[in-house]
DNA sequence: CGAGAGGTTGAATAAAGTCAACAAACGTGG
DNA sequence: CCACGTTTGTTGACTTTATTCAACCTCTCG
């Protein structure tokens, strides 16, 4: 059983937790490096290959589950992106409660909130043993010049970064409780799958608590939407295991009842006028 | 009133409406071109003077109230900054409802949400009579091969949007209604202040609905709301004309109770291990 | 085996949404 | 300039939804 491997990581995690935190320095086990190629491979970014990319690697480092990769506040000095593993981006409070951002999987990138201010300005969490890419922003940029190409690869990974938070304001701004359970299944089914995991039956890397703070639910109504999902026969729930039963079901469970809140076609409305460019 | 003075001018946007689509290019009244310099002072971002810039000029456009800058789905080519005006962007679901996602005003960029998928995901409308400033893509991203400091401000105006959205799915997901019209209404004091207008005396310029939608409330909720300041006299309400009578209070009330919603300093909860970077 | 974290469930409460009526402002056209 | 229809905003009564509080269960780890 998939939970079963997860708690056995994280006690793991808890016996090498001070020897790890003693050397200091990445954690060097594992896979070590990847080209640019590999980077661009793992985003779903065409990649063109360039003359003399022998330089071009970049280092890996190893979470443990429960270490922070990033905190509030701390310098800015590099982006990760997601190799292996699962985590939870937080925003913390004046009054230290926590609100879950996202829960960074495979090709996922962390820390792009940091470039702006030179601070990180949420926190990034392990929830399982975790291997990040590191990318230097410094050597990022400087790659830039020379690289072409590099540039709008990053813009795009930004771009596509600041959708999926339009994305998730429009939930957040219009879905029903069941609604945000429904797409949260759905969503993690469908990266499952194209991580190459079974999109039917998997388990859920975080508790209750954080999938509540991240669909801004209390924990209790998400167990209580599980519960009756499960009831109704669209799922399968026991404690962190999900097997999608009806899928087309929960996507179909999307919208409020669909009231009056709709657009009017005002006059107003009107198309833009055409305009050349330049 | 500045309210009279609003709706002015949204009669005689829709007067020479038909002329204005008819035109079939850039509405060439008003100012016309900025520099790279006059951009960078708009976005309150450092500019490094290089050489030959004088060919670094941006064309404005106008759009008058109730225009669409751009639609979802329509093919991406360039981003605006607001130069002048009121704008919402909206997504809009299967069954027509708008969702509200920003309410962009001077300073603010539009349009990168389209740098991804090369098609706008989202929908740019005038609130106001508008002056923006037109970055084609391209050549900005021809520019800054020639002006590498181009790119830094690139990732800065992507990564502060990025903060924004984050903020602002923070709010949606740990605020109570009133909290959030009370952040809707300081924010929007701040960006006033900032503007130079007044942050004590301002105009709305959206509906209770885009409020609503904005802030992932109904119409009512937000009036009932804006009612109850009204009556305990934290602002002064008449329609869209508001009054901020004791900002501090508002700034006060943000958090719901603070409940047991809170994190906990868990053992799991590690300091990340030091690493050097490369 | 026992402690503690995580998860479930029920009953009561509170918050926000819905429906509906009405009022105020605007813009249009006489 | 005034009257009328439309859009926007306000308010009340009621309903629904989700939260709160609390008890209990169930894993897993030590």
């Amino acid at each position: 059983m998939l939970h079963t491997q997860i708690t056995k990581t994280k006690s793991f995690s808890q016996v090498v937790q001070s020897s790890s935190t003693l050397a200091a320095g990445r954690q060097c086990q594992g896979r070590l490096w990847s080209s640019l190629k590999d980077i661009c491979d793992l985003l779903h970014i065409p990649y063109v290959s360039v003359s003399d990319d022998d330089e071009l690697l970049f280092q890996h480092v190893q979470f443990k589950a429960g270490q922070r990769v990033h905190t509030i506040g701390q310098v800015f000095d590099s982006l990760y992106i997601v190799h292996s593993g699962f985590l939870k981006t937080v925003l913390i409070d004046e009054y230290g409660n926590e609100q879950v951002l996202s829960f960074p999987m495979k090709s996922d990138i962390l820390g792009v909130d940091g470039i702006n201010s030179r601070l990180y300005s949420s926190e990034a969490v392990a929830l399982s043993d975790c291997d990040l890419i590191l990318l230097p922003f410094k050597k990022l940029t400087a790659l830039s010049r020379t690289h072409v190409e590099l540039e709008n690869t990053m813009y795009d990974v930004l771009s596509r970064e600041l959708v999926r938070e339009q994305a998730m304001v429009g939930m957040l701004g219009a879905l029903s409780a069941e609604a945000r359970v429904a797409r949260f299944l759905v969503t993690l089914s469908d990266r499952f799958a194209v991580m190459g995991y079974s999109s039917k039956f998997f388990n859920l890397r975080m508790t209750r608590h954080e999938i509540g703070s991240y669909l801004g639910l209390t924990l209790e109504t998400v167990s209580r939407t599980l519960s009756a999902f499960n009831e109704i026969g669209m799922i399968a729930v026991n404690q962190r295991t999900i097997e999608i039963k009806d899928l087309e079901a929960l996507k179909n469970l999307r919208r409020l009842p669909p009231s009056r809140n709709r657009s009017k076609q005002s006059k107003e409305n009107k198309l833009t006028p055409e305009y050349p460019v330049q």
